[in-house]
DNA sequence: ATGACTGCCTCTGGCAGA
């Protein structure tokens, strides 16, 4: 069972890209984050023509998540982060897909740091710690994946003095980061290849993609018996380097079945 | 180097992204 994450920058603008990618590489769920359109405006009808059901939590101009199930409805969990009702943002979506659950995040980006938005990222990271330590309470299987907006190592991304100073490796955000670790839950990608080295972001600007100026952003979190059942895992980089592409390339994680 | 690119909604320029 192929588990999979796309932060697609625009729904609108990449749909051709996104059922293209689908048909490929054809993962039983897709979380897609950056949809970036309100409800009405998610193309749900085109995701039935390939066979997928969806549920999505669209936000206008900015943030929207979505997961996708192949041939099966996926069974909302959740709409939101709990933990602050002022928070309005669509940055998560929980659904029971498969007899896992599964959590699609995105995570506020920070930047600039230090700031009001920096400060909402640590919030949302600590709300999400709250959730996440509920799930495993009901000791589920459970993925939680997406973009957290965290380069957790510094073997994660092509020169660590270029983004020093940025939110997405600040001090504060890794220890965020790795407190999540530290309840239980396992980076997958971190698994597959423990020497680092692997990016899932290439920038739009100053040639980053073509010089391979990357880092590892776009994560997936596994429960104790998700990781026992883990397989293998990557990245579709390729898909980074196709006409009108996402800034990002998607992540997948490959399940055996259970033995329940 | 106050840069670079892209998407969104549209006050077609300003904001957000990472």
């Amino acid at each position: 069972m192929r588990i999979a994450s796309f932060n697609i920058n625009g729904i609108k603008a990449r749909l051709p890209r996104l059922l293209e990618w689908l048909e490929e590489t054809r993962p039983a769920v897709a979380c897609l984050q950056e949809i970036k359109t309100q409800d009405e405006g998610f193309p749900a009808a085109e995701f039935e023509k390939l066979g997928y059901h969806a549920l999505w939590h669209g936000q206008k101009s900015f943030n929207g998540v979505a997961i996708l199930a192949d041939g099966t409805a996926p069974v909302e969990v959740m709409r939101g982060l709990p933990g602050d009702p002022a928070d309005e943002q669509s940055r998560y979506l929980e659904a029971e897909v498969f007899g896992t659950r599964i959590a699609c995040i995105y995570l506020p980006n920070g930047n600039p740091q230090p700031g009001p938005k920096f400060d909402y990222k640590l919030a949302w990271m600590e709300r999400l710690r709250t959730r996440m330590r509920a799930i495993a309470a009901e000791e589920v299987p459970a993925v939680v994946l997406g973009d957290f907006n965290v380069i957790p190592h510094d073997d994660d991304i092509w020169s660590p003095p270029a983004m020093a100073d940025d939110a997405l490796m600040q001090p504060e955000s890794r220890d965020a980061w790795f407190r999540l670790l530290g309840d239980g839950w396992t980076d997958a990608l971190r698994t597959c290849n423990p020497q680092g080295g692997v990016w899932t972001y290439w920038d739009y600007q100053a040639g980053a993609w073509q010089r391979d100026h990357g880092f590892r952003i776009d994560h997936a979190l596994l429960s104790p018996e998700m990781a026992d059942r883990l397989i293998a895992c990557g990245v579709d980089k390729d898909h980074r380097g196709r006409e009108k592409a996402s800034d990002h390339a998607p992540v997948w994680t490959e399940f055996r079945p259970s033995a329940a």
